[in-house]
DNA sequence: TATTATACTGTACATATATTCAGTACTATT
DNA sequence: AATAGTACTGAATATATGTACAGTATAATA
């Protein structure tokens, strides 16, 4: 990353801030009334040599299209931290920033075990076991399942949550808590299971 | 806050989804993309529909001028030791030293609401509400309640936790959520009913 | 029964916005 | 002396975008 100008780091400066008061990036009209350009493309210079330096990113043809670019090197795992991930129908609910809805701060031993992320609910599936739409479960990624497990499920690329039911070495059922849910029958043989991980706990703002 | 519909929420969602991945909100077209509306007025209305209810705010006339309001109360992530009570049948839940089971960590803005005491949930009577036997409840000491509102209600010394529902100035049911259950009717002017405060949130470890 | 809220399609249009082009001026580098 | 980068003004324009208007349909409510 080349060295930013003095001038480059104001218009850099001002696009962070206005996002901040605003929760959207300025338009280069917004950047020329914060700093006093009277022309437009004042603005556009700045942002294409701050695009070129590394320091942003500009959707071409977006309005608004600016991003800044973190370059905490790579600050993550703030211990404290944990993403929160939608539980959508047909999504894998990975750690891909695009799924991440916001993030949750926690003691790291907050639950009896520790845990990798929190999942919105979406369904009732489980209401018999106290999970409820909206609820947050604490995830730990891991394979050591027992049976009776609270486990996230992706058959394919539908994900659910699941009480774990291994019948026989080739057939596990995954058992819903609701006597409106049938039970899901795999076999392994025919189709692939992966278990994203287990419900360690459970957290419920209302 | 009003409350919002599913579509609603799937709008929510993907809004900040867009957010995360982008770094700027997306366009009523963007929105309907990721969503398969075929004209962006309806994005338009689900947005005016968010923003009525307070979900969100659009700045008028400005693209892509959505931010979605941050309800977690204070971003100030002071942590606090919060006393764990446990729910006896006939005990009053007090802060004093012989009932604090144990002291739970936790971010002091942890829920949508301030707190002051974890309470241990014994019995089943409000398993369809999606709390069960030895679920931690957020506890906020206030009178500020409204109908539909789980509340702790102290009657002499019994101690539930129930749903309060205001019949007329002198009578307050109590529901549970359980089938097994009966509701219990209070006539203030022959018993004496003590709100020991509401729950703002739960918490489950397994 | 009328009204309101939700949930859409489809068209249209004013304007908000990105982006290019034409200049001017200064500075540092080759 | 030529080139490239910075730092601007000013005008022009294609298009991206918000937003209004006209419909249709369903469910809930008064």
């Amino acid at each position: 990353m080349k060295e930013i100008t003095s001038q480059q780091q104001r218009v850099l400066d001002c696009i962070q801030i206005y996002i901040n008061k605003t929760g959207f990036p300025p338009t280069r009209a917004d950047i020329c009334k914060e700093l006093g350009f009277k022309s437009p493309n004042s603005a556009e210079t700045h942002l294409r040599a701050l695009e070129k330096k590394g320091f942003i990113s500009i959707e071409s043809g977006a309005s608004r299209g600016i991003s800044i670019i973190n370059n905490d090197s790579n600050s993550s795992i703030n211990s404290d931290e944990y993403p929160v991930i939608g539980l959508v129908a047909a999504g894998s609910p990975t750690l891909a920033e695009e799924n991440i809805m916001n993030t949750i701060n926690c003691p790291e031993s907050f639950f009896d075990s520790s845990f990798d992320y929190f999942l919105k609910v979406k369904g009732l599936s489980m209401k018999n076991a106290g999970i409820m739409e909206d609820d947050l479960i604490a995830v730990k990624k891991t394979s050591d399942i027992k049976n009776g497990d609270i486990v996230i499920a992706r058959i394919d690329d539908e994900v659910t949550v699941k009480f774990f039911n291994r019948k026989s070495p080739k057939i596990v059922e995954l058992e819903p808590a609701n006597e409106d849910f049938e039970n899901i029958v795999v076999n392994l043989e025919q189709e692939e299971l992966h278990i994203e991980g287990k419900s360690v706990g459970l957290l419920r703002k209302n």
